[in-house]
RNA sequence: CGGGGCGUGGCGCAGCCUGGUAGCGCGCUUGCCUUGGGCGCAAGAGGUCCGCGGUUCGAAUCCGCGCGCCCCGACCA
């Protein structure tokens, strides 16, 4: 694959599984001439690991807000991640394309998400035409698909990009990992049928995993929430870091599940038996679930928390359990819309005849109650009596109150997996690639039709992937470093090895020093050699920085011996080799 | 959008409360020295103190209005 993208020194290298990109011919590079401005210091903006280490190592600068100026280093990582995706896209039948950033209103409007889609950078040229910048492309290239295919003999098809996206993000934060401008690899399948479209999508599934693997990542595998994206079906690999912002949770038997999308059964609860009837009790200034639970004495898991929602402009009252909480994701599955918002307490007042902290259900005229799975089946609890300052004891739902129960909440820690029962547990996680079961939304809605063996107009079954390349090298970074900086899985490092010099004043190993690194580029190794005039201890620093998996130190007192060091970055091992067997040494490693 | 923090040389910070010549460490330049883990000595260069307006004889400092960046929450293909 290496071969066929990059003909060169490098084509008949033993290696299909290639590291990715190789440069074609010798990129000689002397860090004395290289643009890498490594700091000393973490700039005070920068929190998360990855984005700390990405501008002490002289990766990235940033902008603005969310937008990151890629630097000679960062830009060699890119490459070869790009190349990486690319080789695993093509091996699926991907077809590249690349298509504009910014797009006309009309293909949005005619999806109906120019409306409804709040993130995205909108602007108008010189004669007032509403133009957008690409969040994503499933417009675009629905409209290509609808105005070109035309029958199921054509079909499958593939179609990626490698190319940039724009969100105008709420916050962006934690230096690449949510930027307003990134680079996403986003491919698009159209298939005669659902049975088709589960191909495409699970071939989708197989070149991710084979892309994260090869980006050295340790990823997971979850469920996830289809969102504003529309359509059936939803997953996404994410990468376990502290940095994350998603939570997963997890579980013995191979469950994994993002948290807006994962379901469980909460721990039971213990109700008292008996028959007793609702019962008003004064609860003077008791207001949230923790006052009523130190003024009751009573468990959190035994009351109702009684939450109010105005849903496309009508109310909804929504009852959860008092430890648990709501899941606005899962509401909007629930509801089937996602126009709500919560009610004001004025608009809570007039429904119930109480204030916020002694809503309850019983009773209730006037609004539609949802109330989530796990108080079905409970009885004898507490929830507010619709009457200031007052609750009501030995309430049951279904006997005191009707309510639809649908899944409102967030999963918790130690909630029982729905597979087989044993407690979840939960991760943070970042989302690297997601994976979209489309169906029929675009093609419905844009009209994407072909014919299918019997003559018959078909819409087209669509699928749409995407990849954050940013969020590969963040990933990488988060989970692979350390006190003195990182060390990045070799395929998508920006160099193989990083030649050291100890002291390029000495004549002998500045000969060795040069020579080394001349065999190394003939050899297509891609080797920075350090041949600064600086202390061997500033060498040292900013080789453990950058993230270049080897290090080959030349100083006098082994050379005297003949001997070279080959340093790992990722163990810290040292191993001497003679110093005419450096080359073959390393190319055996940084090459396999 | 709600809450909090911060803006002073390339980076990290002090100075602000109590107004009066803008400072420290690192980095940078030059020279000497040193050469296996951010060495030492010496001499230098470098700042619209985020912006605008106000108060004042005088503003980095006090007041007002903006802007920017970071964090928490909300939101998020």
């Amino acid at each position: 694959m290496r071969s066929a993208a990059f003909p060169g020194k490098n084509a008949n290298a033993a290696d299909p599984e290639g590291a990715g990109l190789r440069y074609q011919e010798a990129h000689p590079m002397r860090w004395s001439q290289a643009f890498i401005p490594t700091l000393r210091e973490v700039p005070a903006e920068a929190e998360v690991p990855s984005h700390q280490l990405l501008l002490r190592a002289g990766y990235v600068r940033q902008v603005a807000a969310g937008l990151y100026a890629h630097l000679f280093l960062a830009r060699r990582s890119f490459l070869k991640i790009a190349q990486i995706i690319r080789e695993e896209m093509n091996r699926i039948g991907g077809q590249e394309f690349y298509l504009p950033a910014l797009n006309p209103a009309e293909l949005w409007q005619e999806s109906g998400r120019w409306e409804t889609v709040d993130v995205m950078f909108r602007l108008k040229d010189r004669n007032q035409h509403d133009l957008c910048l690409g969040m994503t492309h499933e417009e675009e290239m629905t409209n290509i698909a609808r105005g070109e295919l035309r029958s199921y003999r054509q079909l499958p098809q593939i179609w990626y990009q490698i190319q940039e996206k724009f969100r105008d993000e709420p916050r962006p934060k934690s230096g690449l990992l949510r930027l307003r401008q990134f680079v996403m690899k986003d491919s698009y399948s159209f298939d005669l049928d659902d049975a088709g479209l589960d191909v495409s999508y699970r071939k989708h599934v197989e070149a991710y995993r084979r892309i994260f693997d090869r980006c050295g990542l340790k990823t997971l595998f979850v469920e996830a929430f289809s969102g504003m994206m529309g359509g059936s079906e939803s997953s996404e690999y994410t990468a376990p870091t502290d940095a994350g912002e998603d939570l997963i949770a997890t579980s013995e038997c191979g469950y994994a599940a993002n948290l807006e999308k994962a379901e469980a059964q909460a721990p039971p609860a213990e109700d008292p038996a008996g028959e007793a009837l609702p019962e008003p009790f004064p609860t003077p200034g008791q207001k949230s679930i923790s006052d009523l639970v130190k003024f009751t004495k009573e468990s959190p898991a035994r009351m109702i928390k009684t939450l109010d929602y105005i849903v496309e402009s009508r109310p909804v009252v929504l009852l959860l359990r008092g430890d648990h909480e709501l899941s606005e994701t899962k509401l909007i599955m629930a509801l089937g819309t996602a126009v709500f918002r919560l009610a004001t307490p004025e608009e809570a007042l007039r429904l119930h005849g109480a204030h916020l902290g002694s809503l309850g259900p019983v009773g209730l005229k006037g609004a539609r109650i949802v109330a989530d799975r796990a108080l079905e089946g409970r009885r004898d609890l507490i929830a507010g009596a619709n009457r200031d300052d007052t609750h009501l004891r030995h309430v049951t739902p279904g006997r005191d109150f009707a309510a639809e129960f649908r899944d409102l909440r967030v999963v918790a820690e130690g909630d029982l997996c729905p597979r087989c029962g044993k407690p979840l547990k939960l991760t943070k996680s970042v989302e690297l690639g997601h994976l979209f079961k489309l169906g029929r939304r675009y093609s419905d809605s844009m009209h994407a039709m072909v014919l299918d063996a019997e003559g018959n107009e078909v819409p087209l079954r669509m699928g749409s992937y995407g990849i954050g390349l940013e969020r590969i090298l963040s990933a990488a970074a988060e989970q692979n470093h350390d006190a003195d900086g990182m060390f990045l899985p070799p395929s998508i490092a920006p160099f193989d090895v990083v030649v050291t010099a100890a002291n390029m004043e000495n004549a002998d190993v500045r000969a060795a020093a040069e020579k080394t690194y001349e065999e190394l580029l003939a050899a297509s190794v891609e080797v920075l050699f350090d041949d600064r005039q600086e202390r061997p201890g500033v060498k040292f620093k900013d080789a453990d920085l950058i993230g270049v998996p080897y290090r080959i130190t030349l100083g006098k007192r082994k050379l005297a011996q003949g001997l070279a060091e080959i340093f790992e970055r990722s163990t810290k091992q040292i191993q001497d080799v003679k110093l005419d067997a450096v080359t073959a040494t390393l190319k055996a490693r940084c090459l396999q």
